[in-house]
DNA sequence: CGCGGCCTTGATTGGGTTCAAGCTTAGTGG
DNA sequence: CCACTAAGCTTGAACCCAATCAAGGCCGCG
């Protein structure tokens, strides 16, 4: 993984670099663009921004920078300080708890229109890790908070998408407590193919849908809490019964999603 | 399961008697007390009052009354209007997701200075039940949404919950992805016991500690993500070992954390 | 006394982990 | 362009922990 670099805010300064790729000459590239309006924003409505007032958003505006992660950057790392916050406008992110022993424990994901970040903590109690190519909208931390204190349009939009993520993390607490490994990698699949559906702004999934897992299978094993083996085996017997199909690694193709909802509701 | 039943707001009006007991003549008792100044809060300090300005604590003690519910009472129901607010004085809460097959799934619990309620929404996700007796300090939504409209310290301070409650939720999810039975009991007692303890004032768990278990073991089960039966031969093997003892059917006595600690970490 | 919760204990079963190969794919450098 | 490598994936076999099924005990209460 990768330390998140930007220009003015710079981890590497501070903690010294351990970058392993790419070299600064690349960097240029994948780092901080220009500022841009937010007109050309691609989750205007559904992030945070949606719910301020114009001088609010400009404010944030002024302050916010477009940055972008690759596979397997983290954006911050658990116990150290974050230094900034961010809305995801593209991609996905993995909430990552790292155990006493150094074992990792995926508690969480984040999409597109969420919010990154630690209000009113300086450290980040867990470590963020790009599992895709991320495209940020970050802000530096002083002046977040510093709009954070001004704007009660903000603290309640922050609170609502906290309350949000609450919800994520107790239907994951249903998920993970009664239900088979089957049901587990069957709703997973679901709930990826309509993040893939919405993008291809067809709202329904009644036809085949192909799409790109961006997880690894270690990866989905981590957020279901189950072995790699076994998240290989569901999708080789989904493969099997026609349900899926497999054409490429990291690619696949909703056959039957009806009979992945019943298997979703199967053994409750 | 009782319906909450208070005067001005009452949910029998609107939905029809559901109430097993108590008869109304008894109601009196347990009912709405006279407001009280926040003076006599026993979680003045912890609570979502600790950060407002005298002037919004004046409106919410207004607007504030205490109540209290009985074991197996529920304070709202999944689906349905909440109506209400509240602050928890003293006692335990659990918050349960209804199955679509009507099983129960506990996905969290609420103790003293905990805040309950569904800011923004006008229905509760979840059915929240009394565990033990409880205390509450209980607003009326209309009242409480009209202050959180105004005060920025208000919101703020919900805000601060709600992240504190996502933090429970994510390691409540930890725990239940690659722990055994084993830890899972011995960290529930561990944190049962931490409660106790500072009840009793007493921040350190060095000597033993006594004290009654909220929960039944079939209670326990469904937060740990266990079968009763599971429960009780673990704690079956605490007894067994000297790790703690069980004087009565729901009393505890902790005679070595430590071993329970070390239980807590093994095979994590 | 008998009934119904709640709890304990035993025997059996099964789903998922673990251990162990081997395979596929992407990336790298000659 | 191909060979090499490492990471990721698949598949098989054995094991083990917790669920399930089943029976009986304890206790409060009508």
């Amino acid at each position: 993984m990768n330390r998140l670099s930007l220009r003015g805010f710079d981890f590497d300064q501070i903690y010294g670099n351990l970058r392993s790729d790419p070299p600064d000459s690349a960097r240029q590239d994948r780092g901080m663009d220009t500022p841009e309006l937010c007109g050309a924003c691609p989750v205007k409505q559904q992030s945070l921004c949606g719910g301020l007032c114009n001088s609010d958003l400009s404010t944030l505006n002024r302050s916010g920078r477009r940055h972008r992660l690759r596979r397997g950057d983290t954006f911050c790392w658990a116990g150290e300080d974050s230094g900034a916050c961010a809305n995801v406008l593209d991609g996905m992110l993995k909430v990552v708890a790292v155990t006493p022993e150094g074992a990792e424990r995926t508690v969480g994901l984040h999409h597109p229109a969420d919010f990154i970040g630690n209000p009113y903590r300086d450290t980040s109690e867990y470590t963020i890790t790009a599992v895709t190519d991320v495209e940020l909208c970050l802000f530096p931390r002083s002046s977040f908070d510093r709009l954070l204190a001004e704007s009660h349009d903000l603290e309640r939009e922050l609170l609502r998408r906290t309350l949000a993520s609450l919800g994520d993390a107790r239907s994951r607490i249903l998920t993970l407590m009664h239900t088979s490994a089957e049901a587990k990698v069957a709703g997973f699949l679901l709930e990826l193919a309509g993040r893939a559906g919405n993008r291809a702004a067809r709202g329904s999934l009644d036809g085949p849908l192909t799409f790109d897992l961006p997880l690894t299978r270690g990866e989905m094993a981590e957020v279901l809490g189950l072995t790699i083996e076994t998240v290989s085996r569901q999708l080789g017997q989904f493969k099997a019964a026609g349900i899926v199909a497999l054409p490429a690694l990291r690619t696949i193709t909703i056959r039957d999603a009806d009979a992945l909802r019943r298997l979703t509701l199967a053994l409750n």
